[in-house]
DNA sequence: CACGTTGATTAGACTAATTCTAATCTAAGA
DNA sequence: TCTTAGATTAGAATTAGTCTAATCAACGTG
């Protein structure tokens, strides 16, 4: 298995410890943290990181893909260490957000599909370049 | 065709002369635009209107099923007065919004159904009660 | 059709999330 | 080792949105 260092190596992103650290916290974890939740615990372990630097890094780790944004309205951002497609369930209740697989894709799959949720919104934004900006 | 007047009544929503001016914007805006921006456009032609009332008044538009909140990440609440089942293409360049028709479901189906765009990202987001909040 | 109640509106303070700033530090190529 | 471009920092600034408590007004009732 490689090391967060390893895949930023491989990104061709400079390491640093606090990348490394964020990264090595994200691959641990599956709850769809915020930058926030980030900063606190990231912190814990290694106190030699602000709340910028977390913002910055996240930015970072995006655009070398390896993470993703979760799409959820109304709350925080939040980010996943899995980068694979898939899409996201958000419990309305208790908020936590799970993944979803890519093969339930049109809304009534969906519906259909996650017989044990209570689905009342799906949604979907493609983004790109429109037919002026191309 | 029906006035704003007439959509609030027919919603059981108190009318008020600032819902039906916010109303009356929307219905005729196409834009998905911010609360900031309903907040100037109208408060132009209708300066008897403060900030929290925009916001309280899309709240209570989107409750009532006469606005529909556009899911866009990284940028500010959107609202549209289009309430048919529908989503959106994002312009990753200059930033506008567009419906697109509800038939064009799966992510493979919108890339291939916009052929003048340059889709980057389909994401889709299903919201409802998890297992255990049912 | 005036009255009273319930809910709406208001300005501005407040909060939370995120970005900016400008000084300092450090990874990594030469 | 040296150099420099880029990363990090604390804290200030900004921005979006919510809250507060006083005032106001819609509209059902009498």
């Amino acid at each position: 298995m490689r090391t967060p260092t390893q895949h930023l190596i491989e990104k061709s992103v400079k390491v640093t410890a606090q990348r490394a650290a964020v990264l090595e916290f994200l691959q641990g974890n599956r709850d769809h943290p915020s930058p926030d939740e980030i900063y606190r615990k990231v912190h814990k372990r290694f106190p030699y990181i602000s709340r910028a630097t977390v913002y910055n890094t996240i930015k970072t780790l995006l655009k070398a893909g390896l993470l993703q944004e979760v799409l959820i309205q109304q709350d925080t951002t939040r980010v996943d260490p899995n980068v694979s497609q898939h899409h996201h369930f958000k419990c309305l209740r208790c908020g936590t957000v799970e993944d979803m697989p890519y093969a339930l894709m049109t809304a009534d799959h969906v519906r259909k599909s996650l017989k044990n949720y209570q689905v009342q919104e799906v949604r979907m934004v493609a983004e790109g370049l429109c037919r002026q900006c191309r």
